[in-house]
DNA sequence: GAACCTGCACTTGAATCGTC
DNA sequence: GACGATTCAAGTGCAGGTTC
């Protein structure tokens, strides 16, 4: 696995990785990189925008002959990328970037790593380096919200030039030796852990772990029990950690014994912490107060008491499938967001990055699965997911976005399946690959790593009824949008959406691109069948097309 | 105006699945 | 069986609406 060091999960910049005199450009005195002469100012393809400069970083022809390194897929290399060090913010995303590869290759990866763990890393560091610091918002966020229509929207970002430095950190708590005890961020590092821990302690104590435990085992009081609650009589319920109750129909801030309630098990928690309990992983110590158990408890009263209606009144079967499937769509949009920020980043467009870190996964186009005709099923969850094909998805494409922007999307989708089939990051292999295996007359693909094959996206219309539900971001670039689609909305939403009025440069490096660089860039997304794919095995046969000499046995690897 | 409800989106970890 | 990638479901927070 990757060493974290210097990837700080926290917010605001990592604290930088100095990196050894003279490697990757960089001199003993700075960590500023040094620009070699002989590409100060040397007209490249592309050059004017930050997009063209990645050219370099893969493929053999472009690079420097002083490339003192030998792959450059590993470690997207400065020199090879001066527009990317021109824009010289120091603080900037691509510095965090370089440091972060460079890193990674010092600790010998021969390529980085795609787990979901790194690619979670990697989009850490455009949160913190170029979202965060214009996410004024709310500060308690983690992550950006949603770029509602009706949500306030972000100031306007300029993707032409660096991001912004990190803001300052928030001062310091104390004052004059004063210990604040005020229910802490919900950024702080610990809390998820104290959150788990609230969460359990909360099942011990009820003894219930799902809704329908909640509503047999705290039924709400009845009048009289409200009354000699509140009137303090002998007979009235007094709650313990033996006797633990709560009443989910009473308000949870008024009612006197969920008030009760709430005393209680702060301190039993507290009690329970002293005790051992919860000590692995430890509880950070100064989230250990009444308040910020209190707090933690309050906000995962909103999830009991949510499950509580729910077993209550349960949700009509088509509506729970509707939410399910939305769901499942909203996880595969994150998915989706997640591979063509990682393919950018993996490939050094710090510009693509950037615009793309404008975005969301709400922003990221939908797919459908196919339904299930012949309900032959046996899994209940591929039941439930409507899938024929596990892996042919139908886009749902959003009405807002240009054809410019589909296609760059579209691109980084084929360049992910590209990096995903070869991780030596061999341009186009894909490509290469079915076109040599057409010839043979071979039907299955060669791919090289194990694991489920990024899915299969086509495009189909969509039924007549069929409507879309979709999210626009704001202060884009104008050509990210439909034209007809902003001629029809209203002047001051125009205004309110903080267009651009540039254009962006879509495109990609000549030495990086890919399926690009067939006449029909979504071509070996397409021309796919899955019924090729799942092919009669003894028609299978498996090929691997090497590029390099060592790579020629690589059916091993 | 505070508390609560509801819809939506994101995060996280487990499940699933395909390949080696 | 191990590994790695995707999918899914549960948990959670936020925003807007509703109720008291």
């Amino acid at each position: 696995m990757i060493n974290t060091q210097g990837q700080a999960t926290q917010r605001g910049p990592p604290p930088p990785i100095p990196p050894k005199p003279g490697q990757y450009g960089y001199s003993a005195e700075s960590s500023t990189p040094r620009i070699p002469a002989h590409l100060k100012g040397k007209a490249r393809e592309g050059e004017g925008t930050d997009v063209g400069g990645a050219g370099g970083a893969r493929g053999g022809n472009s690079y420097p002959v002083s490339n003192p390194n030998p792959n450059p897929v590993s470690s997207p290399n400065p020199v090879s990328n001066p527009n990317l060090v021109s824009e010289g913010n120091e603080q900037s995303l691509v510095m965090l970037l370089f440091h972060k590869m460079n890193s990674l290759h010092q600790m010998g990866q021969a390529h980085l790593e795609e787990s979901r763990e790194t690619r979670k890393l990697l989009a850490q560091i455009v949160q913190m380096g170029v979202q965060q610091p214009f996410n004024r918002q709310n500060d308690t966020v983690q992550r950006r919200r949603r770029g509602a229509v009706n949500g306030p929207e972000m100031g306007p970002i300029d993707v032409f030039s660096s991001p912004a430095p990190a803001p300052a950190p928030a001062p310091g708590p104390t004052r004059d030796g004063f210990v604040d005890h005020a229910v802490a961020s919900q950024n702080h590092p610990g809390l998820s852990r104290l959150k788990d821990a609230v969460r359990q302690h909360f099942v011990t104590l009820s003894k219930c772990k799902t809704g329908k435990q909640l509503l047999r085992k705290h039924p709400p009081l009845k009048k009289e029990q409200i009354t000699a609650i509140s009137e303090n009589a002998p007979n009235a319920i007094v709650v313990t950690a033996d006797h633990f109750r709560v009443d989910f129909e009473e308000s949870w801030k008024k009612g006197l014994l969920n008030q009760n309630a709430r005393t209680i098990f702060v301190e039993n928690f507290l009690l329970a912490v002293q005790g051992g309990m919860y000590s692995y992983p430890p509880i950070t110590p100064d989230l250990l107060f009444a308040d910020q158990i209190g707090d933690t408890l309050d906000r995962h009263m909103n999830t009991l008491r949510r499950r509580y209606r729910d077993a209550k009144k349960p949700k009509s079967s088509t509506q729970d499938a509707k939410n399910a499937i939305l769901s499942r769509m909203r996880s595969r949009r994150g998915t989706l967001y997640e591979s063509r920020v990682t393919c950018c980043i993996r490939r050094g467009l710090a510009s693509h990055v950037r615009l793309l870190s404008l975005l969301s996964p709400a922003h990221m186009s939908g797919d459908e699965t196919d339904s299930v005709s012949d309900g032959e099923h046996h899994r209940p969850r591929r039941v439930a997911a409507q899938k024929e094909h596990a892996a042919l998805y139908r886009i749902v494409d959003v009405p807002w976005r240009s054809a410019e922007f589909t296609t760059f999307l579209r691109t980084t989708d084929a360049m992910y399946r590209d990096d995903w089939a070869d991780k030596l990051g061999r341009a186009g292999i894909v490509r290469v690959q079915q076109t040599f295996l057409q010839k043979k007359g071979l039907q299955r693909r060669a791919v090289r790593t194990g694991g489920n094959p990024p899915r299969t996206r086509v495009e189909k219309p969509l039924a007549k009824d069929a409507t879309v539900k979709y999210t626009v971001p704001s202060c884009l670039p104008r050509n990210c949008y439909k034209i007809d689609w902003l001629r029809k909305l209203q002047p001051w939403r125009r205004t309110q959406m903080g267009i651009l009025e540039q254009d962006y440069d879509f495109t990609f490096p000549a030495d990086s691109s890919t399926a690009m660089e067939s006449e029909d860039p979504l071509a070996n997304l397409m021309d796919i069948e899955p019924e090729e794919v799942d092919g009669d095995e003894d028609d299978r046969e498996e090929f691997y097309l090497g590029g390099d000499e060592e790579e020629d046995s690589g059916d091993e690897e």
